[in-house]
DNA sequence: GGGCGTGCTTTGCACGAGAAAGCTAAGGGC
DNA sequence: GCCCTTAGCTTTCTCGTGCAAAGCACGCCC
């Protein structure tokens, strides 16, 4: 198609960015569990992202139906307390998704190294209406 | 706190990833315009980024409202086109963002690197249900 | 025992991504 | 001239989902 600017058709559709992972309250809470095997309380993960409860507890939810989290309802004395953590599936799944997004980050820098020196034409044959 | 595990409030609440630019879609178009100064026509875009018509349209539409992207509507020969460009707001948009993501992807590389060594216990006084 | 705090869940709304259909105009056969 | 196809977008619709606010259950304290 576009042969001739050397650049495959969907170059930059990044089929990879996992629509469950890339949401930016699921990332914060997967980058926390990420770090400790042994799992983080429903309440540290609210603190840590800054998420109210029913937030939390809804991203909680798709991602637990999705398999990425385990939750474990227990209790810490004699209140309930929510423990959470990856599951292996959800380690992988985390993992792919940042290796996208470790590509996406190389095509911004790419693209910013490359568009230095502003060319400020039109393209073969365009006029402007 | 939870200052005896020395992590801050809202360590991981990644407040910077602006809602506009953290959409699959959108990060493609932009990364795509990023390289080019002299923009590229909407097939390109839409080739780039393995989007259909609808959809591209619709996301130009966002960017542009948005003042990210700037829409020029014109003719190649007798055939409408229409060439689209990142504006310098917008460019400076997606630079802030990827910065964020940067930061991100630093997380999530030591998150990884700490849990290495599995520690599968349970939390201080934790009792499964 | 009644109010208060903790620890979640549920409900409700509003936005927004993506699919599908539509719309306009230019070629191309006949 | 007339239809059919193709290019190049735009508009509409639907469903998923992020987020806020209300709700619920229980323990604790005076």
């Amino acid at each position: 198609m576009s042969d001739k600017k050397s650049q495959p058709e969907g170059r930059y559709a990044y089929e990879g960015l996992d629509r469950v992972l890339h949401e930016k309250a699921r990332l914060g809470i997967l980058t926390s569990l990420a770090a400790r095997a042994d799992g983080l309380l429903f309440s540290d993960l609210k603190h840590l992202c800054n998420l109210t409860d029913g937030n939390l507890s809804r991203h909680l939810t798709v991602l637990q139906e999705a398999g990425i989290v385990d939750i474990q309802k227990g209790f810490r004395g004699r209140r309930p307390q929510t423990l959470c953590r990856l599951t292996e599936q959800g380690k992988k799944r985390y993992l792919d998704y940042i290796a996208v997004l470790e590509s996406v980050l190389a095509d911004a820098v790419e693209a910013a190294k490359g568009a230095r020196k502003l060319r400020r034409t039109m393209p073969e044959g365009f006029s402007p209406a």
